[in-house]
DNA sequence: GCCGTTTTCGGCCCGACTGTTTTCAGTCG
């Protein structure tokens, strides 16, 4: 529902609508996306319940909801192409531009715009010079690094889904993803399921009929392939229930893990393959039911599939030295996240409630500070939020709750408030949200001088990418994680999925410092508390234990981390 | 198109940066 208001959004701004209705449009698809019922059950009266959700937007969900189309938006489908819309996905390039592109040019995809470039069509375009022409083309890149992938939240949004369908199936023993899925990669090429069954014909059947195939690539009796109308390719393969735990590690890979796993296998006379481990010399099967039994007969502990990377992972279990990887149930508190202060759709109230109901011991409001003009924070307005937060603190008995910010660090390194006034706050993330291209030099020289500052915390999304759109900041990696150590400074886990900033490598180089980390979810709607799942597969992927993670820490520890760093 | 009221219209996120332009439009956070 929030994708088509996006998209008719999209579409008002793309023909030269009226700029308030298209930003009405998009307020209501964020609203929708972070309300916390389900759309779907509601009728036109509930839906005007959602705020910025009003008559007319109402209508057109329910008229959707009830008949799979809406004519106002239909209309202007017809007259914009779907891939003049995937224009303004390329960064520098908006509405207005891609209207004139498919105006005056006729372009309609990211592929003719690259030609048109190349054939110097753009030439003499009105507002078009060479620099655009870069920037497009740069632009361009940055979306094709992350390839067809799709985001770890919708791949995995997706196979629980389709494991939910698939487990119902007669026959079906069990059904589980695995891939990169199940290593928590932060982009997902192909979704990739695993199903036990003596017979697996009727579950190979059941994937051809998903509702949400689009396509039928290969339909065997062991495999079959599809791909869903949102493109994205599912790969579903059925073994016989005895083979499960063979079959599960193969599919899980990665590839250059099993590669290690079945060197070993053939130095101890064995063979690794989906169906199980046999001795070569008689073929006998020697185990294959669980995953545990093969690597145990491998003379190994069980790996988590978040580590499986060769990585150092296989030496590490040989050793006996692998990590004890910290889980989401380690997760004792959230300590990033926002409310309709500011950018947040969610209430205080909404946010504490879910906050509570995911069983959190304390939790921190932390809305952005006022130097990120858009969100007209103000003094008054933080304190009188800490007021109804001491208030409301102690309400849920388990739960305390913190009053912070997210700060803005400046180009020189400066935040938001004077320490007086950021002595009031329990702790302070500080982020980077602006000047993304500043040479290393002075990007580095920023960062630390944020990280000295004694009233800030954490690090909120530290090199303030987001994959597909924006590269990382250019900074020196070393000098960062040696001052955040240092001076007791928490580099964060951003667990949105278009950030998952630290990413695994990073988390892995920072550690060696000595770092301590956050893994937050920088909510911005009671549903976006869930994320914490994706930041804690990139920490496990960055071989963090829970030690390393203050939010897992009691509060009393918590509090005497941040007192630590204060003057005294 | 939504919202709030100084209610049935008028304001809506503000400022900066970039590139293309001669004074500003488009894009972004």
């Amino acid at each position: 529902m929030a994708g088509l208001l996006q998209e008719y959004a999209d579409l008002i701004s793309i023909t030269g609508g009226d700029a308030y209705k298209a930003r009405a449009y998009e307020k209501a698809a964020r609203a929708v996306a972070g309300h916390y019922q389900d759309v779907a059950q509601l009728d036109a009266k509930g839906l005007r319940q959602i705020p910025n959700v009003g008559r007319s937007i109402a209508d057109k969900v329910a008229e959707y909801l009830a008949s799979g189309s809406v004519p106002e938006i239909e209309e202007l489908r017809a007259r914009i192409p779907a891939g003049v819309r995937q224009l303004i996905a390329i960064p520098t390039l908006g509405p207005k531009k891609a209207n004139v592109l498919y105006q005056e040019l006729g372009i309609s995809s990211v592929e003719e715009l690259v030609d048109a470039i190349h054939a110097e069509k753009l030439r003499g375009l009105k507002g078009f010079g060479t620099k655009t022409e870069e920037n497009i083309l740069h632009g361009v890149r940055l979306m094709q690094s992350a390839g067809d992938r799709v985001l770890i939240n919708v791949a995995l949004e997706l196979a629980d889904e389709l494991v939910e369908e698939l487990s119902a199936v007669t026959g079906c023993v069990r059904c589980s993803y695995a891939g990169s899925l199940r290593r928590f990669r932060e982009t997902i090429g192909d979704v990739d399921l695993l199903a036990a069954a003596e017979d697996p014909e009727p579950l190979m059947r059941t994937v051809t009929e998903l509702d949400t195939v689009a396509e039928v690539i290969a339909h065997g009796q062991k495999k079959t392939s599809v791909r869903t109308r949102s493109g994205l390719q599912v790969d579903v393969r059925v073994v016989a229930p005895e083979a499960w735990g063979a079959a599960l590690q193969y599919f899980t890979g990665s590839k250059a893990h099993n590669i290690r796993t079945r060197e070993i296998a053939v130095h101890q006379k064995l063979k690794l393959s989906e169906y199980g481990l046999f001795d070569v010399d008689s073929g006998d099967l020697v185990v294959s039911q669980t995953e545990e039994e093969v690597y145990r007969r491998l003379g190994l502990p069980w790996i988590p599939p978040t580590l499986r990377e060769d990585r150092g992972e296989v030496e590490a279990a040989q050793r006996g030295e692998l990590p004890d990887l910290l889980t989401e149930q380690d997760i004792k508190g959230d300590l990033h996240t926002h409310t309709d202060l500011t950018d947040g759709v969610s209430t205080l109230e909404e946010m504490v409630e879910a906050a509570a109901r995911r069983g959190y011991s304390y939790y921190a409001i932390t809305d952005h500070a006022p130097n990120l003009y858009m969100q007209r924070m103000s003094d008054e307005k933080m304190l009188a939020q800490r007021e109804r937060v001491r208030e409301m603190d102690g309400k849920h008995r388990r739960m305390r709750l913190l009053h912070g910010t997210e700060l803005n660090i400046d180009a020189d390194g400066e935040v938001d408030w004077p320490p007086e006034f950021l002595a009031g706050f329990d702790l302070c993330v500080a982020s980077v949200h602006s000047y993304f291209t500043l040479p290393r030099e002075r990007q580095t020289r920023r960062l630390l001088k944020a990280i000295e500052n004694p009233y800030v915390n954490i690090i909120g999304h530290p090199l303030a990418r987001q994959i597909g759109r924006r590269p990382e900041i250019d900074v020196d990696l070393d000098a960062v994680f040696e001052a955040c150590a240092r001076t007791g400074t928490a580099l964060e886990v951003n667990s949105f999925a278009d950030r998952l900033d630290l990413r695994d490598e990073h988390i892995m180089h920072a550690r060696r410092y000595g770092v301590k980390f956050a893994i937050d979810s920088d909510s911005h709607s009671t549903v976006h508390l869930g994320y914490l799942r994706y930041g804690v597969g990139t920490a496990q992927r960055g071989w963090l234990t829970a030690a390393e993670v203050i939010n897992t820490w009691p509060l009393t520890k918590l509090r005497a981390f941040v007192r630590a760093k204060r003057p005294r």
